[in-house]
RNA sequence: GGUGCGUUAGUUCAGCUGGUUAGAAUACAUGCCUGUCACGCAUGGGGUCACGGGUUCGAGUCCCGUACGCACCGCCA
């Protein structure tokens, strides 16, 4: 027997038992005559002591000890003279009778520690060592503990776990595909599944009524922080529901998960926003909820009083900052240059103090009387000691979208970006479609399947650009954790989508041809949702990236540094697959 | 496809307006130390300053390019 104990669960309960020990050396503090030894494993880190006097060759052995050697030892618990209030193991340590060297081990290219001196890059290069930092080991515990109870209320709820396949077919709209070539059929490729969306929804054809699955899903685009090319998803369908069923039941979700893993009761019911709402006053599909600071429409206001930027702009809106009336003309320098960088693309940023005496200060003050002024101070509701940003220009869309990261990095900068705060809502009313510019044609926004709101099918030739879906997201601070919309079951209705989609029928029956047939023999109506599992675990363990939710996750150009992955072939394996490959300069 | 920042010791970083032998902390090694737990003290080893070109009497430092990393825009139904 290698272990009778773990490292984490020695306490004053178990003075005086002999028990044995096995993990990795974490720390030796050498005192002369006698030599401490931290040892560790995934429960907890335990004290050795070597004690000259006791036993002079062991206590040499300990301290040629290296730093994560593996070890067993045997010995007996007793009460620590100086005890450690920082450990929870800190009131006992284990004097050693017996130490032997499971296995010996280089240095480290980094500290197996909390606070680590290893940078990212190194550590994803060794994350079989980063991975034992207790720090990491937390955040794929919590990713354990969070699919665990997703399998515990949806097993309530009478949902059935069904795995679909990873080697499907290559589907035309959305994201790239990653395709994976087939030997046994030469020319052709399998994709792997951006979502499992058409296969659940045959199930539902099926007849199993209630689907989840814990899946993998791949997308071959450029990665973000929160974006990786393959990420795990909650995917889930209904039959027989309407959307207001979907969002209670996994509303009941989220405040299940708020509740068992974060001990945080939520009673209200979330929040709903429409699309439109969230566009006009926040500037985007996800709107961090945990502060108000709402845009303020001033065109009405502002415009026509000779400040030529305001008064040749087709909007103009601002944002109130409570408080920030302290900001310093550096501070205001420093937002400025924040919107106008390439990525934000704003011109420029007027701003306005409101004075303990109530009186507002701008920057464009000789162009506005103070009666102006306190109108615009009065839209705002604005205090003494508050501070109001404004930005214009001639796309709405376009601002308040630069508006909205104005508004994100202030907030930041005020502290009002908490991690331990949650702020959840629905966003719905998603548009239907979105029009490309580039391709002059409309795309789903959502996807193909998403059903038309029944009021507004009447304008899908009409006004094809107005029809809202039956769509849906969930938003918790600014993180869109989940999304998903009512399906179309009707196969005239889809051909109709497919026709203002673009697809002629031949390319539509040869993409989708299964799932129109599936439709023909009884589809019930239907819809679904998908949570980011990523993206939950990534906000409840308080991290700025997905990665370290992820065991091994791919760095920002899709690669996995620790196996070398993606890697050329043979030219035998290519030869079997009838590849050539030509890489163009 | 684009923008910004970065690349110097095993590691994390400093290195100013270009000027002798490139530093700190930490890690590592050796020695001392019997109650440490970020132990302490002393000594020591450790560098193709990412790569290629250019400017210059002289480049870690300035310029151009390449590679790689991170963040972001586009993209991600």
């Amino acid at each position: 027997m290698y272990r009778t104990r773990t490292c984490g669960d020695l306490r004053l309960t178990d003075v005086g038992s002999v028990i044995t020990l096995a993990g990795w050396v974490q720390k030796t503090r050498k005192m002369g005559g006698m030599t401490f030894v931290d040892i560790r494993d995934r429960y907890g880190i335990t004290q050795l002591v070597f004690n000259q006097e006791v036993d002079a060759t062991l206590c040499e052995k300990a301290n040629k000890l290296g730093r994560e050697y593996v070890i067993q030892v045997t010995g007996t618990v007793c009460e620590r003279s100086n005890k450690n209030p920082n450990l929870p193991t800190g009131e006992i340590e284990v004097i050693v009778s017996e130490l032997n060297i499971l296995n010996a081990a280089v240095t480290p290219p980094f500290t197996i520690e909390d606070d680590t001196d290893g940078g990212d890059d190194l550590r994803m290069k060794y994350r079989y060592l980063d991975l034992r930092r207790s720090a990491v080991r937390k955040n794929l515990e919590l990713r354990h503990r969070m699919a665990f109870e997703v399998r515990n209320y949806l097993d309530k709820q009478g949902f059935l776990e069904v795995e679909t396949p990873i080697l499907v077919n290559s589907t035309p709209e959305g994201a790239r595909d990653f395709v994976v070539p087939s030997r046994m059929n030469p020319g052709q490729f399998y994709a792997l599944p951006q979502s499992p969306q058409t296969l659940k929804q045959l199930l539902m054809v099926s007849g199993f009524d209630r689907y989840f699955q814990i899946v993998k899903c791949f997308r071959d685009e450029d990665l973000r922080a929160d974006r990786q090319p393959e990420f795990t998803q909650i995917d889930c369908e209904m039959s027989f529901v309407e959307q207001e069923d979907v969002l209670n039941i996994f509303e009941g979700m989220a405040k299940y998960l708020f509740k068992t893993i974060k001990g945080i009761e939520i009673n209200e019911p979330f929040p709903r926003m429409s699309w439109h709402d969230a566009m006009k006053y926040y500037g985007s599909d996800k709107p961090d909820l945990r502060f108000d600071m709402k845009f303020v429409e001033l065109m009405d206001i502002m415009k026509g009083y000779g400040f030529s930027v305001f008064d040749n702009a087709t909007y103009i809106g601002g944002i109130c900052a409570e408080g920030a009336a302290t900001y310093t003309r550096k501070q205001l320098d420093a937002l400025t240059e924040f919107v106008k960088r390439p990525q934000i693309g704003a011109k420029g940023m007027v701003y306005a103090r409101v004075e303990a005496d109530g009186n507002v200060k701008s920057s464009v003050d000789k162009f506005y009387t103070q009666e102006v002024l306190q109108q615009m101070k009065d839209a705002f509701g604005a205090k003494p000691g508050d501070l109001i940003l404004i930005l214009s220009g001639d796309d709405a869309m376009k601002t308040r979208k630069q508006l909205c990261e104005l508004r994100l990095e202030v907030a930041g900068q005020l502290g009002l970006r908490d991690k331990n705060k949650f702020a959840c809502l629905w966003v719905i009313d998603f548009p239907l479609f979105e029009w490309s510019e580039e391709d002059q044609r409309y795309y789903a926004m959502h996807h193909p399947f998403t059903s038309p709101k029944p009021e507004d099918i009447p304008l899908l030739d009409s006004d094809t650009g107005a029809v809202r879906a039956n769509a849906y997201d969930m938003v918790i601070n600014g993180v869109e954790v989940g999304g998903g919309s009512i399906r179309i079951h009707d196969s005239q209705l889809q051909d109709k989508m497919f026709k203002l989609l673009g697809f002629t029928e031949e390319k539509a029956q040869e993409r989708f041809g299964f799932l129109m047939n599936a439709f023909k023999y009884g589809a019930p109506p239907h819809g679904g949702l998908a949570y980011g599992l990523d993206r939950w675990v990534s906000l409840f363990a308080g991290l700025d990236s997905i990665r370290d939710c992820i065991a091994f996750p791919k760095n920002n150009s899709g690669r996995d540094v620790m196996l070398d992955a993606p890697g050329i072939l043979d030219d035998s394996q290519l030869d079997e697959l009838c590849l050539k490959v030509d890489i163009k300069e």
